[in-house]
DNA sequence: TCAGGGGCTGCAACCGGTTGCATGAAACAT
DNA sequence: ATGTTTCATGCAACCGGTTGCAGCCCCTGA
C-alpha cells in the first residue's frame, strides 16, 4: 500500500542503504544522489516507518505519559508542557488514563514498554514494589511520588501544606480538617504528615475522599461535623465540591468556614468565592519530566530528584475564623 | 535485554515458530508443548514484542485519538469512554493534543499513522482536503465534522441550538447572540447556521472566539455593546468566562442576561449560578467511534454516519427577559 | 501391507528499516 | 607512476516476530 523504502530505491536507481542514510544520515550520502532520492519519496509520498526503525534501533522517539484521571484538571497542563517540550526534541508523547485503577495502570505501562523509550509515571497508584519490578521492562520518571533509585519530580506540597495550615491559623483558626485523598497518593501522604507536624492549631485528618467534586461533596457533612473552621481539602476538585455541599447545607464560604485547595486549576479562578489555594508547577514538571527522561537515555547516569517549589495563592475563599 | 523469542525457543528446545504460535495461534500446537513454552517464557518474562508483530501482520492494536485541546473538559469523558471501550476489545488508545493547531494536527497524524491501526479525528481543525489527503496513510472515523466518504459521528448541535434559542425566546428574548467558536470548527458553523434560521428572534454572530474561558471573558464587553438580554455560548468554557467577565462588569445573570452553554462540562454543574446548557453525549460518542473504527477494519464496507442527540439542560443561568 | 490423512513441528522467507564492512573511484601526496 | 586517503555506495546480516509450505510420525481403513 504505502510505499517502503525498496520502492523508493528501485524507482531512483540506488540501494536500499542509500535511502536509507538519505534520512537517517545525510551527511553520508552525495549531495546529488541525495536531492534525487527526496524527490523520489516526496514524489510517492514516502515516509520512514517509525516502527520498523524502531526495531533495529531500539529507539522509538515515543515518550509515554500515563495519569490516574485525564479529566482532573491538574493533568493537562502537565501534558500539555510535556508534549510541547518533547515535539521540540523531535520526541512524541502518547497519553494514557488509568482510571484510578493500578491494575490497569500496571497493564498499561506493560502494553507501552515496547512501544516507546520511556514513560513519565504521574502521581501512580501503583505500589512502589510494583514500580520497581516493571522499571526493568522501561525506563520511568516517576512524578509525585518517591521511588528510590528512580528519577523523580517532586511537587513540594509539605511545604504547600505548612503554608496553608500557617495562612490559616494566621487568620485564627484553631481547628482544622485535612480531607486527604486516595489511599496509593503520595500528596496525600505528604499532606497528612504536614499536617501532623503542625504547632499551634488541631488538625483532624478526614477521608481518604474521592480526588473529585464528588468526593468534596461527599464530605461536606463529615467536615460540618466535625467543628472544624478551616479546611485543606486534597485539592481543588475537592475543595469546589466541598464548597458547593456547604452552599447546599446554608454555610456560607468564607464567613463561617474557610476553604483551601491544591493545584490551582483555572475553574478555581473563576468559581465564586474564587478558590485560595496552593499552587502547584505543572507545567515546569512536564517538561522537566521529559528533560529527565531524555537526558537518563544518554547514559546510565545517576538517577536524579527534582523538588519543585508550590506557592500559596490567597484569594476569597479564606477567611477570618469566626468568634 | 528483554527476552526475546529466539531465547524462549531455546531454552525449551522448539523452533522459535512454535514459540511464535503458541502465542498467536495456541490450538495449532500440541498442549504439552504449549504448556512447556508457556512455563519457559513466563520463567524468562518473556512479553511478545507488538511493535515486530505489527510489522508482520500489519495490525498494532492500537488506535490513536486526536484532539484540539486536552485541557477542554468537552473532551476527558469522550477519551475515558474511548478508552474503556477499546480496552474491552483489546485495542489500546493513544491520545495526543494538537493545541488548537492544524499544522501540529497534520504532523501527528503523519506520526501516528504507522504506530496505530487507525486514528479517531475529534473535533478536527484540519480543512477536509487536507483530511481526505491524509485518509490515504490511515483510516479514520471523524467526529464533529462532515467529511465525504469517511465514518463519521456527529452528535446534533444544530437541533441543540435551535431548542436553546427557543428557550431563550419562550422566555421573552428578543435578541440574542451567539458567541462563534474557532474558525476551522464544524460545531461553530453549525451553530451560525441554526442562528441564520431562527424565527422570531434576532441573533448577531459575534467572534470568532477562542473556545475557553479567556475566550468567553474577553467577549463580555462585546456582548454588553451588542445590546443582547441572551447569549448563546460556543462552549460551556466560554460561557463561564462570559459569566465571569459580565459579573466583573456588574451585569447579574440571569437577572439582566441569560447565558446558555453548550458540552455539560461538570464544572458547569458547580459553578453559580448553574449553567443552562445543551448536553453532548460524549461517552457515547467515544464508544461508537471505536466501534466504527474496529467494524471498518473488518471489511472495506461503507461508510458511515451516526448522529447523537443533544438535549437541552436548564438550569440556573437563563431566566424571563428584563423588560 | 500400504495409501491416505491429520496433527505437530521445522524451515526459511518476509515485514521495513539500519549498519558494519567491503569495494571502487576519485583526489591527494610523494 | 605509485601508494594512501577520502568519499560514496552496495552487500548482507540483523532487529523480533509471522506464516506458507513441507516433512515427519502415527493412526485409520481397505
Amino acid at each position: 500500500m504505502a510505499a517502503t523504502i525498496r520502492d523508493v530505491a528501485r524507482a531512483s536507481g540506488v540501494h536500499v542503504s542509500t535511502v536509507s542514510r538519505t534520512f537517517s544520515a545525510p551527511h553520508l550520502v552525495n549531495t546529488e544522489t541525495r536531492n534525487r532520492v527526496l524527490a523520489v519519496a516526496e514524489d510517492l509520498g514516502y515516509r520512514p516507518n517509525r516502527a520498523a526503525r524502531a526495531l533495529t534501533t531500539g529507539r522509538t522517539h515515543n515518550i509515554g505519559l500515563i495519569v490516574a484521571d485525564i479529566s482532573n484538571p491538574f493533568f493537562p497542563p502537565l501534558i500539555k508542557a510535556a508534549q510541547a517540550h518533547a515535539r521540540a526534541r523531535d520526541y512524541h508523547v502518547f497519553v494514557a488514563d488509568t482510571d484510578e485503577d493500578p491494575q490497569v495502570e500496571e497493564e498499561l505501562i506493560q502494553t507501552l514498554a515496547k512501544q516507546v523509550d520511556g514513560v513519565l509515571l504521574c502521581s501512580p497508584r501503583l505500589s512502589n514494589r510494583v514500580i520497581e519490578r516493571l522499571h526493568a521492562d522501561v525506563p520511568f520518571v516517576v512524578v509525585n511520588r518517591r521511588v528510590k533509585g528512580m528519577p523523580t519530580i517532586l511537587m513540594d506540597i509539605g511545604q504547600g501544606a505548612r503554608h496553608a495550615i500557617e495562612h490559616l491559623a494566621g487568620l485564627g483558626h484553631r481547628r482544622i480538617a485535612l480531607l486527604s485523598g486516595p489511599t496509593g497518593s503520595w500528596t496525600s501522604g505528604e499532606m497528612c504528615a504536614a499536617a501532623a507536624a503542625a504547632e499551634g492549631v488541631e488538625v483532624v485528618i478526614l477521608g481518604p475522599n474521592a480526588p473529585t467534586e464528588r468526593g468534596g461533596l461527599a464530605a461536606a457533612a463529615e467536615v460540618l461535623a466535625s467543628g472544624v473552621t478551616g479546611v485543606l481539602a486534597y485539592n481543588d476538585l475537592v475543595a469546589i465540591g466541598l464548597i458547593e455541599g456547604l452552599y447546599e447545607r446554608g454555610v456560607r464560604v468564607p464567613g463561617e468556614i474557610s476553604v483551601v485547595g491544591v493545584d490551582d486549576i483555572v475553574s478555581g479562578r473563576l468559581n465564586r468565592p474564587k478558590l485560595t489555594t496552593v499552587a502547584m508547577p505543572t507545567a515546569a514538571a512536564g517538561r522537566m519530566a521529559v528533560d529527565l527522561l531524555l537526558h537518563s537515555f544518554g547514559d546510565g547516569a545517576t538517577p536524579t530528584l527534582a523538588t519543585l517549589e508550590t506557592s500559596l495563592v490567597v484569594r476569597e475563599s479564606t477567611g477570618e475564623a469566626q468568634k
